[in-house]
DNA sequence: CAAATCTGTCATACA
DNA sequence: GATGTATGACAGATT
């Protein structure tokens, strides 16, 4: 099989890979949506490295050095590199969500204000949008919550889907590390943190925006925080949230989570030497999408169809291998190895090796033997644990001293052809063929035995003839049945390499389009608190007031400081909860 | 010539 | 219990 060829192919999966990362990168938001601090960057992996214990055993320390050099590490060669594209990387990981800092908060919230290139008709239509994106993410959360068991608090189903941010730093350094180390087990470990709720933000409800038209965004959204959702810089605060008022980044954490689960995909990806380009094309050869469903024809519980196959043809060869076949195995089992050899021949391209095992083994005549070189050893003379007499009989004489015409080349060709027990049986003038004493029926067989007047020795080879052909034709289909289940346990892990390339696409193209929503949500989210004005005409200040998306469908806009609060709560109770 | 592979056989378990 | 089958283990033959 194409293991080495999967390996090989590995490294060129890096480039498609990176490819694909850099476009996803380029896709997302611009600088200024994750315009944070490198010191803050520094900070938080400063903090993870710390922080982070409790899951460093699912990391190896090293990455994190690489991570803090800005190093990329190939997760198959441990080798380090620098990043390839310094931007980027370093515009996820300041897209972390942390104290950030003010001055670039004004931008971000004005400026689709300025630009804004979507007229206000379209503004129920991107919520909608957004609910839907919403949903999609809420999928994507829980999704990776069952997989950790990391479950949310009974009482707060709805915003535990939605819970973005709280701990999404460390969430991402950890992610980062992922990428540089590799880990396909790890891959759904950076959703853990985000599965953490969010309280419900029922109590300080000031200012209702939001009217009635909007029930749906009740329905998917719950009553999310939207403070929490957009500002996650601030629930995560712990040293500088008191550092002054400042406008964080809408969508750093959603951003985020995408982007490091992008980057943790693709590492992933360079690991288990995915190449979707390839894993395409094999879907389109074989164009099934149905993976396992074809291993269903073949899987362990088929053979045994199988094996009752080869039982019922090894019993009815009874009659086909009566012919004159020399060699008095090989005859169950032929039905399917012929029906395989065609699926081999057909499917699987690079099982060829396989393939001509099974053509040695599938095989049933002699005349046909006799035309196939590489089956010439088939009557090769065995040295074997017999009586001595009946060896020494069936002993053919030196070739040396015949002369040999045609007639006795063939001979010995048959002599050849002829296996021990045969040779056995003619020494014992055993008076019927070694094909009858081993395939007739126990009743005929009997008969046979009963028209006749053996010998004990003779009863006793005849026994041990039909024994051992039995348990030759059983010992062949045996093996037949082991390389069965070994192509089989293949064309899994191959089907199962196509759907896993298949849902990574799948995810890639997810996680892209998740990422543009996002960006709209963000720019809707940055217009509507623009349009804001109080009592004086005033836009609000958004260091000071956040829009909070409410349990009955409006969104509401709340002073900072409870949104502070709530994700004070917030972050403290899954710590508990770890315990 | 050594290693890998193929093949037949035996012992054993099971039906 | 006899018979047949399945399979691991072994050894000789072959590549």
């Amino acid at each position: 099989m194409g293991w080495e060829s999967r390996l090989t192919a590995a490294s060129a999966d890096i480039d498609l890979i990176d490819i694909l990362w850099r476009q996803d990168i380029d896709l997302g938001a611009g600088r200024e949506v994750f315009d944070y601090s490198h010191r803050q960057k520094e900070q938080d992996v400063d903090k993870e490295l710390q922080d982070g214990g409790e899951r460093e055993d699912t990391w190896a320390g090293e990455g994190a050095e690489a991570l803090a050099r800005d190093l990329l590490v190939d997760g198959e060669t441990g080798e380090s590199f620098p990043a390839q594209f310094p931007a980027d990387v370093s515009s996820i990981t300041e897209a972390v969500p942390s104290e950030s800092e003010s001055p670039t908060l004004q931008n971000s919230l004005l400026s689709p204000l300025l630009t804004g290139t979507e007229s206000p008709f379209d503004l129920e239509q991107q919520w909608q949008d957004l609910m839907s994106i919403m949903e999609m993410q809420a999928m994507e959360v829980n999704t990776s919550a069952s997989e950790i068991l990391y479950s949310a608090p009974p009482g707060d189903p709805l915003s535990t889907n939605y819970s973005l941010a709280p701990n999404t730093p460390i969430n991402q350094n950890v992610s980062l590390h992922q990428a540089s180390l590799g880990g396909c087990s790890q891959d759904f470990s950076l959703f853990s943190p985000e599965v953490e709720s969010l309280p419900v933000a029922s109590s300080s409800t000031l200012l209702p925006l939001v009217p009635s038209n909007s029930t749906s965004l009740n329905s998917t959204f719950g009553s999310t925080n939207l403070a929490g959702l957009f500002f996650p810089s601030q629930l995560n605060g712990t040293a500088n949230d008191t550092s002054g008022p400042e406008l964080p980044d809408p969508l750093g954490g959603l951003l985020d989570e995408a982007m490091l689960d992008e980057i943790s995909l693709m590492d992933l990806a360079i690991e288990e030497g995915f190449n979707p380009v390839q894993a395409s094309q094999l879907e389109e050869e074989f164009d099934s999408d149905s993976g396992l469903s074809l291993d269903s024809s073949h899987s362990p519980s088929s053979l045994s169809s199988s094996e009752g196959s080869s039982s019922s043809s090894s019993s009815s060869a009874s009659s086909s291998a009566s012919s004159s076949f020399s060699e008095e195995g090989a005859v169950g089992y032929s039905s399917d190895s012929e029906t395989l050899d065609l699926e081999e021949a057909e499917g699987a391209v690079g099982y060829q090796p396989e393939y001509s095992k099974f053509c040695r083994m599938s095989y049933q005549d002699p005349s046909q033997l006799s035309c196939l070189p590489y089956l010439e050893h088939v009557g090769h003379n065995h040295t074997y644990n017999m009586a001595p007499s009946a060896l020494d009989s069936a002993d053919l004489p030196p070739p040396s001293t015949l002369k040999k015409g045609s007639k006795e080349k063939q001979a010995d060709f048959l002599d050849k052809q002829m296996s021990r027990d045969e040779h056995r049986a003619r020494a014992m003038k055993i008076p019927f063929t070694n094909d009858k004493i081993i395939n007739l029926p126990v009743e005929e067989f009997n008969e046979l035995l009963s028209k006749y007047q053996l010998s004990e020795a003779q009863l006793s080879l005849i026994r041990d003839i039909r024994r051992r052909g039995k348990n030759k034709m059983a010992a062949q289909n045996c093996r037949k049945r082991k390389l069965d289940t070994i192509l089989n346990l293949e064309r899994d892990v191959e089907d199962l390499q196509r759907d896993k390339a298949r849902l990574l696409r799948e995810k890639v193209e997810f996680l892209r389009s998740l990422r543009q929503m996002k960006q709209k949500v963000q720019s809707l989210y940055q217009e509507v608190f623009g349009r804001l004005r109080d009592e004086n005409g005033r836009p609000y200040s958004p260091s000071q007031y956040a829009l909070q998306y409410a349990g009955d469908g409006s969104v509401l806009l709340i002073p900072r400081t409870m949104t502070d609060q709530q994700a004070r709560r917030q972050e403290r109770k899954p710590k508990d909860r770890r315990k």
